[in-house]
Parts: C-alpha cells; structure tokens; sequence
DNA sequence: CGCTTTTGACCTGCGC
DNA sequence: GCGCAGGTCAAAAGCG
C-alpha cells in the first residue's frame, strides 16, 4: 500500500491547485490530458511558463468535460460564484497577452499546438504578482478568500466525490464494456455458425440456432442431489451464496465454490477454464429455459471463459516478494514451475468474497531481480484508487486480447499487437505473436536491462520517456497501457476492429510508421489513439513527475501463449 | 479469533 | 491410457 502513494500522487496536484481557485482546480483535470505537449520532452519547459486563459479554453479530449461539467454545474450553483468566477476571467484577461508571446517562443521550440495545452501551474503565482489595483483588491480579495475557502471546501468533497464515482463507474463499466464485446463477438460467431450450418442442413432443419438454447435449457436445470451433496464440501466460513452457485459443479467430488457468489455470473468469470465442458456436458446456466437466456448464458459463459484467458503480465525489477498493486491479495498456492528454480504463487483477490482476480508471482528465472507479475480476471467489486491502475489494465487488455484473439488470428489486424507495436516501434520485435497458445497475454516489460534483443533505446518513443522516470513505480504503469488500451479498444474495436480508413499523422507517433506496417501505424496515428495514450500517460506523469532519465524500459509485448520468463 | 500462508493432494488439459 | 505440467483446493500451521 505504500508504495501506492506514488503512484497515485497525481492527485495530489489536484487538490493543491484546488487551494487557489476552483477555475484552476478546473483546470487541473485538463491538465490531465495534456500529454500532447509533453511529447516533444519538454515537460519542464512547460511547466514553468505561466499559463494563460486561452490555453485553459482548449479541450484537448472529450473526456475532460466530464469533469469540467460538472465543476461548472457545482459553479453555478452557489451564490457566489458568479463573483469568483468573473475576477479570475478579468485576471486572466490582463495576463492573456503576455502569455501570448511565451506561447509563441515556445511553440517554436517544440511543436504546433501541442503546446497550447501547457499546464496552469503558476496561475496562482500569476494571480498573486498581478495585484493591480491594491486596495481595493486586497478588501475584495479577503472577503474572496473566505468564500475561495468555503468554496474550496465544497469543491474538495464534491471533488472527492466525483473521484469515487468515477472509479465506480469506470469499473462497471469496464467490465460492461467487456461482457459488451464479447456478446458481441460471440453473436457474430454464432451467426456465422448458424449459416453455416443451416447451409449444410438447409434441407433437413428449420432453423438451426435452435440448438444452442436447447443446451441450456438443460443445464440450467440444477439437479438437487447435487447441490444437496455440495451442501457439505461448504466451508464453515464460506458464506451462503457459495451454496447457490454450487449448481454449476461438473463433477460430484470437487464442488469447490469457484464461482464463488452470484456475483460472479454477471460479472467475468462465473466459469473457469473449463468452457467447452460446461457448455455440452451438464450444468450452470440460468435455471429459466427461454431461448434467448440460454443464448445469453452461451455468451456470457464464453465471453467469461475468453476473459479469463486473457492475462496481463507485468515483468519489474522487484526485491519485494510482491508488487503492491493497492489490492488484498490472498495466497493460495505455490508451484515449482518447469525450467524455473524459482517458484511460482497463486494469489486470489479478497477484497470481495467473490472477486474472480488472480494473480500470478514469479521471478525470472534468468535474472532474479526481476518480478514477473500476471494478472488474470476482472474484479467485481469497486476499488480503491491505488487499485485502479492494474484493474484498469487487466480489464482493457483483457477485452483487447479478447477481441483480437476471437475476431482474428491475423496478427496484423490484433488490436492488441497494433497497440503494441504503436506503443513500441522501435522494439517491435518484442511484439511476438505465436498463435499457438491457449493464454492470451499481454506483456509489460518494465526491466532495466535493455533485454539485449533490443539494441535502440527507446528515447525517441514517448512513451518510454515517461516511463523512464526515477520516482516511476512499476505497479503504475499498468495503468498506463491500460488506459492507452481502453481507449484505442474503443476506436479499433467497437468501430468494428477495422483499421481507420484514414490514416491521420501525428508527428509524435510518426515513427512507427517506419518500422511497423501500415496498418498499426493508422492505428498508432489515430489521433484518438494518441489523446488515449496522452490522457493515460498524463495522468500518470502528473502524480510522479520528476523529471530525471532512469534507464527503464518499456516493453510491451503480446502474444497469444504463456508469458514464458 | 480471524485471517493468511504453507503445502501435499487433487483436478484438468495436452501431448505421446 | 499414461505421464506431465499448470492450476486449485483445503487442512493445518502461523501470525497479529
Ligand atoms: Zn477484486
């Protein structure tokens, strides 16, 4: 938990600018989004310069007005306000043309309207040295203050507030997005199962997508016996809704509560890896015998099945035993893994009863030093702030890896592997793709070594420069890549996995299009994609920002088998 | 006392 | 079918 701190510091500059005015804490949640700027390397640069109103006009991303909205709704609704707001607009007003010129020295300096985005950090300097007129100021400015400080009161809970509704929201609906997505995928599946085979039988059947309900139907039926029986492999301190779940056992002698609570069907992985088997034998599924349940429970099962393949790897430099990834881990097993000396251990999530999370520990077994961390699920419960980051992350890439690994085998058109290659051009080699694997996996390299097969530095990929960072701590990261994935999942995936048809340039990631084919380096110049990426990115960088090279690398690297150390 | 870790047994999928 | 390897279970031990 502590070292969770850093990593989600970034909302610390949140709450001090929240200190000075709510136009700034405003702000603020821009400024998470202003990644672009960033790009070319001159963080510092930015920083330093004061900010001007024009460039707070600029939304980067949509995203923000989320939060812009409603500040300006809790505006609005206090008295006050109006006052408060009209004084920082004149300040502003005043500095606007000064500003103006930095902007234009600075635009030079690096690149378009990148810049435009530059933070407002000294704003409050700016608002101190502008004391114009001072008397009257300096009476207009306590009775402000006062109400700046109720108001920042206000703001502060609201703010926190709106932190956990979004964290709550983001979680559901990451995990919507993805039983979404694979409903999908699976429905495409089975009408092109069903063409098939009422083409093949097109003579001799009605309608062919009969079947697949009618399995259902028949294991939705729980067999008393067996629950009966279940009933006493119970655990005393297992809660009650073990028992209602124990109707999707398979066989009688290992009735183990894996599917641990109803909860667990809506969400990710009622069933384990055993799809195919609780498909066609016997068991689970909804008790109801409609048609369309039935369906629905296929799909779901799949889709939580598929889901549960996908994994997220993270490999650091750790001597802990343990990354901290803001979760309660429960250990619960440990296995001499082959060609490994070292160990691995199972850990299950329990900050829910029934979470489905796992999570995999290993340390490498060529260099020890290096933690090898897999995460496998997706949680069911809300999550502390510290904890987002890696949910986030196992919950995009594994919606990624879903869509890819279902919808093509093409490793070209795999969204993840686009993501992997835009992210990294030049290691693209890293990006290896066997198709042979049963795990889906994703994979963050976060070691120092530069791996030897990767001979360029990354330095001219963004997204190494922000992660190579001294305060960076590793179990951030994820929400990096996480983020990034959410995002591009969002254009490539739902636009129906199909690469954009044009093909945008953004300097920043013209690169790629070098080293990588054409059809991930759309993807990576999708300015979309660019904005996820700088809206994860920023974020990050924004809580441990200090600006320093430490030699990590980031690699990302997908494939479709088990993350071999 | 409640929770976590340990650890041997067990289950399952896969290749031969 | 057999053996192997990965993954999981749960009783027992450990810990605060
Ligand atoms: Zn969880």
């Amino acid at each position: 938990m502590q070292q969770n701190h850093h990593p989600y510091s970034y909302f610390k500059p949140k709450h001090n600018l929240t200190s000075l005015s709510p136009d700034l804490r405003i702000s603020t949640e821009r400024e998470m989004f202003r990644f672009p700027v960033s790009l070319g390397g001159s963080c510092d640069n930015t920083k330093q310069s004061q900010p001007s109103d024009e460039q707070q006009h600029r939304v980067v991303m949509d995203e923000v007005d989320f939060f812009r909205s409603a500040e300006k709704r809790d505006r609005v609704s206090s008295d006050e306000q109006n006052v408060i707001a009209d004084e920082t607009h004149r300040v502003h007003v005043k500095r606007e043309n000064p500003r103006v010129d930095d902007h234009d020295n600075r635009s030079t300096d690096i690149n378009i309207g990148l810049n435009l985005l530059t933070a407002n950090t000294g704003s409050d300097e700016s608002m101190v040295d502008d004391g114009l007129s001072v008397d009257m100021e300096e009476k207009r400015t306590k009775s402000e203050n006062a109400q700046l400080k109720e108001e920042l009161k206000k703001v502060s809970e609201e703010n926190q507030r709106l932190k956990e509704m979004l964290s709550q929201t983001t979680n559901d609906f990451n995990s919507l997005q993805m039983q979404l997505v694979s409903v999908m995928r699976q429905q495409e599946d089975h009408h092109h199962l069903a063409t098939t085979e009422s083409k093949d039988k097109a003579n001799q059947r009605h309608e062919a997508p009969e079947i697949v309900p009618r399995q259902f139907i028949d294991l939705g039926l729980p067999s008393a016996d067996v629950t009966s029986e279940e009933r006493n492999t119970v655990r005393s301190g297992s809660p009650p809704s073990l028992l209602e779940n124990s109707n999707s056992r398979q066989n009688g002698k290992r009735l183990l509560a894996r599917e641990e609570s109803p909860d667990t069907e809506s969400n990710g992985w009622g069933s384990p890896n055993k799809i195919p088997k609780h498909l066609h034998p016997s068991s689970s599924g909804n008790g109801d015998g409609s048609s369309n349940i039935g369906a629905n429970a296929i799909d779901r099962a799949a889709a939580e099945a598929t889901m549960r393949k996908a994994r997220v790897s993270v490999r650091a430099r750790s001597e802990a035993p343990m990354l901290s990834d803001g979760c309660q881990w429960r250990k619960y097993g440990q296995k001499m893994a082959k060609g490994n000396p070292c160990p691995r251990a199972y850990y299950r999530c329990t900050m829910a009863v029934g979470c489905p999370v796992r999570k995999q520990v290993q340390r490498c077994a060529e260099d020890r030093s290096i933690l090898i961390t897999t995460y496998e699920g997706n949680h069911n419960h809300p999550l502390p702030p510290a904890a987002m980051s890696m949910a986030s992350t196992t919950t995009a890439a594994a919606s990624m890896l879903l869509s890819g690994s279902m919808s093509s085998q093409d490793s070209l058109l795999n969204p993840t592997n686009l993501l992997a290659r835009a992210m990294l051009p030049c290691s693209s080699s890293m990006a290896t793709i066997s198709a042979s694997a049963p795990f889906p996996t994703i994979t963050l390299d976060l070691t120092n070594s530069s791996n030897g097969n990767n001979p360029n530095m990354n330095t001219n990929n963004p997204l190494m420069q922000f992660v190579q960072r001294p305060g960076f701590n590793p179990a951030v990261l994820p929400q990096v890549v996480g983020q990034a994935l959410y995002y591009n999942q969002q254009q490539s995936k739902f636009s129906g996995l199909q690469l954009p048809a044009q093909p945008l340039q953004i300097p920043a990631t013209s690169s790629v299009a070098e080293s990588v084919s054409a059809a991930s380096a759309a993807i990576a110049s999708d300015p979309n994609f660019a904005a996820a990426l700088a809206a994860a990115i920023t974020s990050i960088i924004n809580g441990s920002n200090h600006q320093n090279n430490n030699s990590n690398n980031n690699n990302v690297a997908t494939s479709n088998g088990d993350n071999r150390q």
